[in-house]
DNA sequence: TATGAATATGAAAACGATTTCATTCGTTTC
DNA sequence: GAAACGAATGAAATCGTTTTCATATTCATA
């Protein structure tokens, strides 16, 4: 493996007029620089990224945080932030906590030992106080999960707004028992949809019925449990807000399998805008978020703070959602497939 | 930041100590032991991944290419990927080529650069030529795709195979005009699948027909495309072979929207054995692919290799396909949810 | 009681880059 | 014609580890 010292000995140069060369630096004479251009070619040699890491103070890696990347919601975050890194020279880290606080803390680790240059967290599984400490190691951007308590700068969607416009559609086609379907208890995004969610039962004079409140719910499986659930209840909801479409495709597959009709017996909205919510049959009303446009702005603002090295600043970002309406809410006039 | 340095001030001892404390060598006593440890604790240290990474050649990253992580079959490779690096010491860098060769050039400078220990290549946009001299800096292993001319491990699936029982099984149930619809001219996975396709129709006497192949379909929307191209022709297939379930739900999707019926119409078989396959309606025959455990065979060679450093050994390890019957291509007994 | 291991420690040389600080030329400038 | 300046180059220090030697001590063994 060439070294730059093969290279200056080859030219007859110093290794720092090489050095020059590789960074563009002035003072290169246009003789030298062809010289030791062609020297490097012939070498075929390639600057040792570790030794630069370690010269340079940087490494050009970002970690980003998700829980789990098999979350269509996750791999498209990870889809534009890679993308957006990328973009900027950095390459990414994909550090999977899968809900653990202890992974996380030891993936945070990353920015101790300086193997990442920053950390952009799109679900957080520990307090802030315990994350905070590694602020002194570098950059912490919250990207989708956020902390109120966190000093740092977050990039999210406006989450009670979220809960909101889906609870209040369904609340308009005149749906009174609406159950709620979430998942995540520690998750902000969740209890901001939950506030949402009851911020417009309450336009509607409606109060929340916690009987009607499922917490527990991921997966496509957790959808399908929690339908039996709500129809085991002795008074069955009519409607029902998911925070997820893998859920709320759950509730009606297995509503269908069952024989219920959708809508007509059971109104389902999910969260997301994930492909399938066109694929299923009724197609899946649901709420669209700005992923890409969130994960190049978390991306934009690691960059910066990484240069700047003002890591505790509090500054928030802060997206729209979008209600798609679609077949699982409204009547028949859109299920053109059922005939 | 503490250094190495700042330790052995601390302590009254050398860098030596320090370093053979943080390594768990030999030859150090008890005593210095336990106060190196406490010196280390108290002032934070934490051994500079940097460093250690130019000192030792060693960096602990793997690289994983793959065309996009938002295909789910991508995403759950990336997924098992990650862990088993995990489990392995390793961190996973993300390397998105989006079909492009050129991206993927420019990835496989990571290697050269020694900015990871090796690349695992889940897709390849280049012909092995081009990618060969690679080889030089590091072990690269095929998983999932791969190419006859490559002196590499390989970690496969028998995709011949997959489209020989996928497409037989279309056959028993009488079909005798098959569509063939796959994504990507250069990749061999889909060139075996139209190999075993092919030897499922030569078995019943049939010939391939041109005009039924359509090698463009990657997405959902190509998927709807492509159904339309189907029943514009003048002899329509009564069923299709897909190289995906976002495919295969793509054409069930729009065939029922326009009031087709599926398998009636048109019996149609997915490959991956993704989720949607159990929540369209009818659900969705596929070929299940071992994902998981092709993924931590490719970890595990990469590993051995990093650390034999033998790279150009051609070992082929294949894993089996298995065929998973649902709704799509099967009569109505299992359209429970029809009714 | 000398001898050779085994144990415990440290000084200094790597690893491969970048940067600081000199130094040497020309070329202006007064 | 001396002083000042800009361009071009290099020697050596630096980034923070690990490893190779060398050395010193202890301990068992012949």
């Amino acid at each position: 493996m060439a070294t730059i010292e093969d290279v200056a000995k080859l030219t007859g140069l110093s290794r720092t007029t090489i050095s020059r060369v590789i960074n563009n630096h002035p003072y290169v004479s246009e003789e030298k620089r062809k010289l030791v251009l062609e020297a490097m070619e012939k070498l075929g040699y390639v600057p040792n990224s570790s030794a630069r890491s370690l010269r340079n103070q940087k490494t050009s890696i970002l970690a980003l945080f998700i829980p789990r990347i098999t979350n269509p919601f996750f791999s498209e975050l990870v889809e534009a932030t890679e993308m957006a890194a990328a973009e900027h020279g950095y390459q990414l880290i994909i550090c999977q906590t899968r809900y653990s606080p202890e992974k996380e803390l030891n993936y945070m680790n990353l920015l101790k030992t300086k193997q990442v240059d920053g950390v952009i967290l799109a679900s957080i599984q520990n307090e802030w106080k315990k994350l905070k400490p590694f602020l002194q190691y570098g950059p912490i951007v919250l990207c989708n999960e956020f902390d109120d308590c966190a000093n740092v700068p977050t990039v999210r969607l406006d989450q009670v707004y979220g809960g909101y416009i889906a609870t209040k559609h369904l609340l308009e086609q005149g749906h009174t028992k609406i159950a709620y379907c979430s998942g995540g208890y520690r998750s902000n995004v969740a209890k901001s949809r939950e506030i949402g969610f009851k911020k417009a039962l309450a336009e509607y004079k409606l109060t929340f019925d916690e009987r009607y409140a499922f917490r527990d719910a991921f997966h496509i499986a957790d959808g399908k449990r929690v339908f039996h659930q709500m129809m085991a209840l002795s008074e069955r909801p009519t409607a029902v807000f998911t925070g997820s479409d893998e859920v709320a495709a759950g509730i009606i597959s297995e509503a269908l399998r069952c024989g219920y009709r959708i809508p007509e017996h059971l109104a389902v909205v999910g969260f997301d805008n994930q492909a399938i919510t066109e694929l299923t049959n009724p197609t899946i009303t649901t709420v669209h978020q700005p992923v890409k446009q969130m994960a190049q702005k978390a991306v934009d603002i690691i960059v910066e703070k990484i240069q700047t090295k003002r890591y505790d600043v509090q500054e928030i970002y802060e997206f729209p959602l979008q209600l798609i309406v679609r077949a699982s809410t409204v009547g028949s006039e859109l299920h053109e497939s059922e005939a």
